[in-house]
DNA sequence: AATGGTTATTTTTTCAAAAACATAACGACT
DNA sequence: AGTCGTTATGTTTTTGAAAAAATAACCATT
């Protein structure tokens, strides 16, 4: 398998948006997390879906939760079908804006990637060593 | 110790920028990484600098440069100090581009977040548990 | 040719974060 | 009353990434 480099690779800019109060976040995997909960009904079944352990996936969200002193989702133990949970209001809208902004920040980045193209495309090969 | 929150916690936003080809980036940590070598003009210090074994930044740069398809130091072993690292040209104006991207897109999403600032600073307050 | 401080590279050790596991409570339904 | 699958929460185990350590090569200067 041998490397063949014609011109110039295809660089692509990625971004990742944090919203921050203290020195904690909501990121990206919060929400997703969230997402998956809107269309599965449980925690349990959105961290399944993201490979990823409950317990792991309860404390992400308590301490979105809490960090950021807003109800994200609504959850119930027990019931017919052991239990679930659903996102209120506020985790719908704030979901849907986190993801809003994080399109346009790609969307910006792409643009400023262009303008500075040549700058990440073409240099002098590496003379040094590989790993 | 009581938290006490009068109306709204400030919420920032922090954006993260990263450049891939492939699967691979060049992101902030590399970035300060080359702007110590700079400032330093070693490795070594560089790395000490950021509190960061010379193993792990050794390692950093030669996947930047190797997945980057670019020459972003110049390494020289021996010599009277020991040795030395310098960014080549190319080097200085990733680190340049770079930085200015970063501006950029920090500013847009204080922006954006204050368009939405409603959405994540005031919800009904949490029902659920803490950790 | 010995020194010194770097770069280069591999191997071993540490440690923190995630997974896995374990338990309990919950409550609609049978 | 017992079942089932969830939420809730604490404990133990895994594992993976970074640090640390170890070794060698490099080469101006003494």
């Amino acid at each position: 398998m041998e490397i063949k480099r014609e011109k110039s690779l295809p660089v692509t800019a990625r971004v990742k948006l944090m919203l921050c109060t203290d020195d904690r976040f909501f990121g990206p995997g919060v929400c997703e997390l969230l997402e998956r909960i809107r269309e599965t009904g449980s925690i349990q079944a959105a961290a399944a879906r993201m490979e990823l352990s409950y317990s792991k996936a309860w404390k992400i969200l308590n301490r979105a939760e809490q960090e950021m002193g807003i109800s994200l989702i609504t959850r119930f133990s027990g019931g017919k079908n052991g239990g679930s949970s659903t996102l209120t209001d506020t985790g719908n809208r704030v979901v849907q804006d986190f993801r809003e902004m994080e399109e346009k920040l790609s969307s910006y980045a792409e643009d400023l990637l262009a303008e500075h193209r040549t700058t990440f495309s073409r240099g002098e090969t590496p003379k040094t060593n590989q790993a």
